[in-house]
DNA sequence: GATGAATGAGAGTTCATTCAT
DNA sequence: TATGAATGAACTCTCATTCAT
């Protein structure tokens, strides 16, 4: 592995677990077993650590939810087929859906870069159900505000687990979730 | 007003603004005209201001909710009053809703006796459910889940008031998702 | 004595033997036996401790050199006055004068407020000069041109001084200095 | 040229513009075009560029004064020689004037090889002021002193320049300087 | 010889906490 | 009780130097 990623690995690791102020640029170092110099070498600051691992992570999803538009499928399985994938992740890369959760907001704070990415996922949702309603799939409502309704379940779900780390009902929780969905959008 | 809550309010604003870790002693003992040994006359620690803040503002919000329990109304008709008494709350006192929701990923890291606290929504939107069910408005689901849907919402308002201060559409927004739970989860 | 000013004293002792670069914020908190933060609650940075040796110790000069323009003597007498004034400066505070010499040009490189101090000495000296010319006592010529030759003389010696921490010559090169003043060198 | 040279050449211009210690071995060797690891191969050590820089460019000098001595000149010539050589060198090379005069006291510092090189000037001008004695040209006079004020001088001009990138005015102070050697300042 | 990534001691600065007043 | 100067461990970041390639 890249140097870089072994930082970035490290760091993820840290500030998942102690949360960005408490994850030192030492612990960092020796966690990624390189020397503190090494990590200026490859990023120019602590912050900018943070700020790569934004850019890098949610672009994965972007680049997931994006392809997910030209598949051919009904708006439900697109949605269904979102939160699954995050589940994936989640279980794949708990430490990454952590940070994206609770460090999101010092991007805002300090105004980072990777800013602009975090509002990508709900412009996708709402694609999707705008396409259901086009199709008369979906009963008239504010595509806006049900994309916030599904990204804040998702949240919800994330920092379930990241108090709890148990995966074992959140597959259940999101069959219920969908049901809910189904039930209370599905044209009549 | 008494030093302990001057030094709370000048708290509150502080991390609301700029986080727990940007909120420095220094500052809030300004921001509270006080001196800085005066807030270790009240507090131990600057870690035991953000607990006595999310000690005292969840109680009263649970002071509310337990309260609402004995009201003989409708499952929807509390639902909706929990969410608008958010709202209120994210009116009146905003930074209060700010911190509680991007701090309490604080108070599981230092094991806060808080922490209690915060699950106690929860368990009083499952009784309403759980009531809703007996008396057979809802049809069977899990409670749990939906409690964490409706909590999921709630932070997901907040979250966007937090990053736009926007208000404007916040009511509009527990419109649609009341609906969206009204149609998903009432018998037929 | 006042914090700050042992804090000063502490930094024209080590800046005058090692430079200001080698003077550490460390090594000065040791020498004026304070912590390290103390140093902070009275200079916002290491440069500020400079500049405020700078401010302080030029404007002790400029005061002397102000006062004496008011006094009734000659031209020659002043000078005199002046350079005996250094001498006695530099007897007083070897340390002080050092620094003023050496790393003056701190001040340029980091554009300090007290940058502008630097120039009234020679100002002083052109006025004196001229006063001389105004009164014939002193052939027609370029003030500005005398004034740095005047100055740079005293910068010479006070190096002399600095690398070799001899002063019993210094008097009798003023004395030299003065008579070439007067006389010129040329054999009559 | 040669990479020692190329080195020498990088670290005279921005020690010049910056100081030694804001002249970064990184800095230096991207001016130069090599790899920082090149520098230790033509250096033992970060001083030693310094080192190097005092010797051959102080050499320079030494070999022309010294040259100057064969040279069957009149004492006045000899020194204004000297002024106006130094004045072609601040034209040629500005950068290495403005470290000879500004670095110096960092060879004290790290007692430097090329110390004893500054020393040289002062003897040879002693040496031709002496000869002028002997001659009869020059009355009585401490030459060391004499010697300490024309090199005095020439650091004034050198620090002038350094400070306003101001050649103009040096021509005519050198000339100012020149008449008050040969006539002294008072009215006849 | 030439390279430049890696190193880690050490720099300036911050800040929660203490305690004499 | 209230104060705020003093503290020093711990922070982020730098940079002269090394060494495997």
């Amino acid at each position: 592995m890249s140097k870089k990623d072994m930082i970035k690995d490290a760091s993820i690791k840290l500030i998942a677990r102690d949360g960005y102020f408490n994850a030192t640029t030492d612990k960092i170092s020796k966690e990624a077993s390189v020397a503190v110099g090494t990590i200026y070498n490859y990023f120019s600051s602590k912050e900018e650590i943070l700020n790569y691992i934004f850019d890098t992570e949610l672009q994965k999803r972007y680049d997931f939810y994006n392809n997910m538009k030209n598949w051919h499928m009904d708006w439900f399985l697109k949605i269904n087929g979102i939160l699954n994938f995050h589940l994936q992740e989640m279980r794949k890369e708990p430490d990454i859906s952590k940070i994206i959760l609770s460090e999101k907001i010092n991007a805002h704070r300090y105004n980072m870069s990777s800013l602009i990415k975090f509002s990508q996922l709900s412009l996708i949702i709402s694609d999707i159900l705008q396409q259901g309603i086009n199709e008369e799939k979906i009963r008239s409502c504010d595509v806006k505000i049900i994309s916030l309704i599904i990204s804040g379940f998702l949240d919800a779900i994330t920092y379930e687990f990241a108090t709890t780390d148990d995966f074992d009902n959140i597959e259940y929780a999101i069959d219920e979730f969908c049901t809910l969905l189904k039930n209370g959008l599905v044209t009549l």
